[in-house]
Order: structure tokens, then sequence, then C-alpha cells
DNA sequence: CAGATAATTGAGACATCGTATCAATTAGGT
DNA sequence: ACCTAATTGATACGATGTCTCAATTATCTG
């Protein structure tokens, strides 16, 4: 990947445990899978390299992982290019995206481009903000160099 | 809505005529529905105003309509807090929004907190970035207020 | 280690959201 | 009013998740 602050195997098996879930044999092989990824997937794609690997993981627990997964930070969610959402790898820490509108190629942007939370309190009269989300499109170096 | 600055009908219209659509029945429908929404709407829900409004309506000629909408600029696509996606009304110019993550109300927010596009060229090494997408989620006014 | 117990699992039906097909209708220019 | 291509509604389909439920299993306690 592009910058080395990814989540390992032991990393990720540690937070579960310590968010109160068990650490099961499906889950091992959904987490390995996600975490040799390095560009968005879609739920579909997941549940075919995990199935491939594992016949016996079920449909169903690679979509309640990818909760799991979502709900620890692991991995987040993203709009796709073609529409409809994905899921993405991302390092620890508050970070946005690059994404590859052709071969949806993720990157990890260290830091974030905005001004402090504090001074975006006032955003707008009223409005109390909790958070954002922030994606980039574009091209990556190599479909820049691909003819068409 | 918080600024005056969503199109109206007549406004609409014009920019389908202009852009090569024709002006039917349905599609009117359609449009008023969609500009009487002050907050984030699944196809679904539309589905169903529409459908209230005008029996005759077909689900298909929604989402249609709803994707020469996005292609008119008259809508967006947003996350939605609970997963999934939904439509925004959008007013013109690039701008991002506020979106309540109880309610769902959508605050337009004039402007743009990012740097020049200029700068963000170089956002990562080889990188050509053609755009951007910003959501920002909190409690509206209305929801901060209500007891939980 | 054995037993208790609550979380997790796989299977598959189901739900949601959106798209493709196709014959019939209709808008808009002439 | 006529012509023609765009648009329509109905419906089947597809893609992406979610729910249910009985069976299994990880972890805790002793």
């Amino acid at each position: 990947m592009v910058n080395g602050s990814e989540p390992t195997m032991p990393q990720v098996l540690g937070s579960l445990q310590q968010a109160g879930y068990k650490v099961t044999a499906a889950r091992r092989t959904v987490i390995e899978t996600v975490l040799g990824k390095d560009r968005h997937f879609t739920g579909a794609e997941l549940v075919a390299e995990v199935f491939a690997a594992d016949r016996s993981v079920g449909r169903a627990t690679v979509f309640r992982t990818l909760d799991v997964l979502v709900d620890l930070g692991v991995i987040g969610r993203v709009h796709r290019p073609e529409g409809g959402h994905g899921y993405v790898l991302c390092p620890r820490g508050h970070h946005h995206h690059a994404i590859c509108s052709r071969c949806g190629l993720v990157l990890d942007l260290p830091g974030c481009p905005l001004n402090s939370e504090a001074g975006q309190d006032t955003l707008v009269a009223g409005f109390r903000l909790q958070g954002h989300r922030l994606e980039y499109y574009g091209l990556c170096q190599a479909c820049q160099t691909k003819d068409n």
C-alpha cells in the first residue's frame, strides 16, 4: 500500500477481543482477506474471495464481519464512482482517501486539509458538528499513462 | 430551506428542455415532489410520495428521472448515516452539505473550505485530482434541543 | 479440564434498491 | 395534424444486504 499504517492481523484481532467480540475462524478468514486489499471493494467481491479461501464461511457472516470492522474503524465505507458504495481498509486516526475513478485504487492521505475542528463548530449557526467525510476523486499515476 | 438558492420549478423545467429532455407529466410530478424536500431521501421514499401524488407514474420512471436530475445537477447523492445512500436537492455551484445524523435535515453550505484546486494537484504525488466530495455530520438545532 | 452460557455461525428465505426489456404512448418540431 | 424519437408503465430481473433459527463454538468460571 501507499503508506505503512494499515492495521496488522494481530492488531485487529486484539481490537476485536478488546471490544468484546469473539475471535472465530470465520472472522479470521474475513479479516485476512480484507487486510490483503489495496483498493475499495464491494461486499459481493469480498464474499467471493472469502468463499474461495474457505468454502464454509457463510454469506451473512461476511457482511456481519464487515459491520464489525466498520464499527472498529478498521474499514470505512466510500462512494464508488460507478454508484453504490464500497468498503476500504483504513489506517488508524483521522484521514481521508483519494480514489482512482478508473481502477478503484485507494490512497490514504495523511492529515486533513480542513481547518481545526474548533473553527468548524460555527460552520452553520446552530449546527453541532460531529464529524465529516471527505473523498477525493481523480486518476492514479498508472491510469493516467494508460492510453484511453 | 436554509438558504434561498434552491432551483425553482420553471428553472428545472428550463434546464430539462435545454439539455434536450422532454417535459412530460411524469417528470413534472417527480420534480415537484423533489423540490418540496428539505432533507435527504431515498429512492424508495420518493417512489412512495410520487405514487401518492399520481398513482399512474411508474417506479422505473421515478428512478430514471432521478438519474436525469443528478445529471442536471439539481440533486446529488450522499451517504446516509444509516448506511446506503440517498439523494438531496442541491443549489447550483460548488458547495457541500451538513447532514443531521438524527433527522436527516440537509443544510447547504456556501463555498468550500478546501484550498484552491491548484494547490490540491499535488495532494499525492502522481495523482491527478478531478474532484472531491465533502459531507459534514452532526446535529441540527432542532435535534440538539430534543431530549435524547 | 469440564460445564455453563451467551455470542456466533451457516443456510437460505426475504427485503430493499435500482436496472433492463419491450410494446404502447406522447412531446415537440414541422 | 403528422412524424419520429424520446419516454412511459409494467414487470421481470439483478445486486446488495438483512433476518430468522436451530446448531455450533469461544470464552468464562470453577
